[in-house]
DNA sequence: CTAGGGTTAG
């Protein structure tokens, strides 16, 4: 039966996994049963492949009625599933039941803080591990490079990058060399990014190339960016074929040059040349740019007219732009579409008022501040990580 | 032969 499971989940027909499994579970005999720890691996497989929480406390409560719940891969499935489904705190508790912990149930609770936007959380388990004197390997060091990045802690990535480099016997494979250049980009340190691209020579992948030119696209450097873009798809570095991260990175660099017609071509060649279809980040950096060069109403004429329906956030980037350039009318329209999407999005209404204000339409601000008070707030933005931050990384 | 790694608009 694990066999068949596994091309299920291989081939992502999550559902099939989960009929095989209940109707297996519903008709075992006494203790008589095909169901093993690997099935219930790939089960939970399946439920965080469907972010089914509920299914995965089901196989839970399972595992405990079965006695795997002292099996260490069980274990770090459980934590991995709870993670990916956004519980964290469960993920948590099975970590702390565990009796014994190895670097990759360490890794995979570490992830679960940098998944759900807790990197700092993260960094603080990365120096528990090795204060229980477990190794990270390169698989931990990757990810807490991530964490890193997240939280802009560029010390912490310098440390970790050079625990790597001295560590005898340490391998540095590319993913970690990819998660050392984006450390560097997102910490600040564009130089430190490049150095190691530049060492890496022919043994950059795709997503190599990515991070370095979302990295130049971050630090303003456009024209760089859309140099590397040219150069990783010239014959000197072999067939380098951009995925549709890259082309986010190219539409940012574009956006920061102000490059509309560049824009408008990379974005068509995306799906044109390379059969990728652009996703809403694709668009939403299209109307940036389309913004930022101050083409409100071709911006308002692209949302319309895109494949996908716009979400609040495009349509919020051009009110954004509206209330900014004094564009009332068009941030009027802009703002019913809003309300329409999220009505109680107390934020929108703010910056529709100040557009107001600043047109001198005080009428109409009063208006829009009365309608507030008849709908209750949403704050924009409501999570603080509280924790203390990380100073030193142990060695 | 069972568990962990990605680069993503504002």
């Amino acid at each position: 039966m694990n066999a068949i499971l596994k091309g299920h989940v291989k081939s992502k027909s999550t559902n099939k996994v989960l009929l095989l499994f209940r109707n297996t579970w519903r008709r075992r005999r006494g203790d008589d049963c095909s169901i093993d720890s690997s099935t219930v691996l790939l089960v939970l497989k399946a439920c965080m492949m469907r972010s089914c929480e509920e299914e995965i406390k089901h196989v839970h409560t399972l595992v405990l009625k079965l006695g795997f719940h002292c099996i260490i891969f069980v274990q770090t499935m459980l934590v991995n599933a709870y993670s990916g489904v956004g519980l964290v705190n469960d993920a948590h508790k099975v970590f702390d039941e565990m009796r014994e912990r190895n670097v990759v149930c360490w890794t995979g609770l570490i992830s679960a803080y940098v998944d759900n936007g807790r990197p700092s959380r993260a960094l603080k388990l990365f120096r528990d591990m090795q204060m229980e004197n477990v190794e990270p390997d390169s698989v931990t060091v990757t990810v807490a490079l991530c964490a890193c990045a997240d939280l802009g802690a560029l010390e912490m990535g310098e440390w970790i990058h050079s625990y790597v480099r001295h560590k005898r016997g340490f391998k540095m494979d590319l993913q970690l060399k990819n998660a050392v250049i984006n450390m560097y980009a997102k910490c600040g340190d564009i130089g430190a990014a490049r150095r190691m691209f530049d060492d890496m020579g022919g043994s950059r992948n795709v997503t190599t190339w990515t991070s370095m030119i979302v990295g130049h696209a971050l630090h303003g450097q456009a024209e760089e960016a859309l140099r590397l873009f040219e150069e990783m798809r010239s014959r000197k570095h072999g067939v380098m074929v951009p995925n549709d991260v890259t082309y986010i990175g190219v539409l940012m660099a574009c956006s920061h040059a102000g490059l509309v017609e560049e824009g408008r071509r990379h974005l068509e060649s995306m799906s044109k040349v390379y059969g990728l279809s652009p996703r809403m980040a694709h668009y939403g950096c299209m109307v940036d740019l389309l913004c930022r060069r101050g083409q409100l109403n071709d911006a308002y004429q692209f949302v319309v007219h895109m494949p996908i329906r716009a979400n609040a956030v495009v349509w919020r980037t051009l009110l954004g732009a509206c209330s900014l350039q004094g564009n009332i009318q068009l941030g009027a329209k802009v703002r019913r579409q809003l309300l329409e999407l999220e009505p109680d999005h107390a934020r929108d209404n703010v910056t529709m008022s100040n557009a107001y204000a600043a047109a001198c339409m005080w009428d109409a601000k009063e208006n829009v501040r009365a309608q507030m008070k008849h709908t209750r707030k949403v704050p924009g933005c409501s999570s603080i990580e509280l924790e203390s931050s990380v100073h030193e990384f142990v060695s």
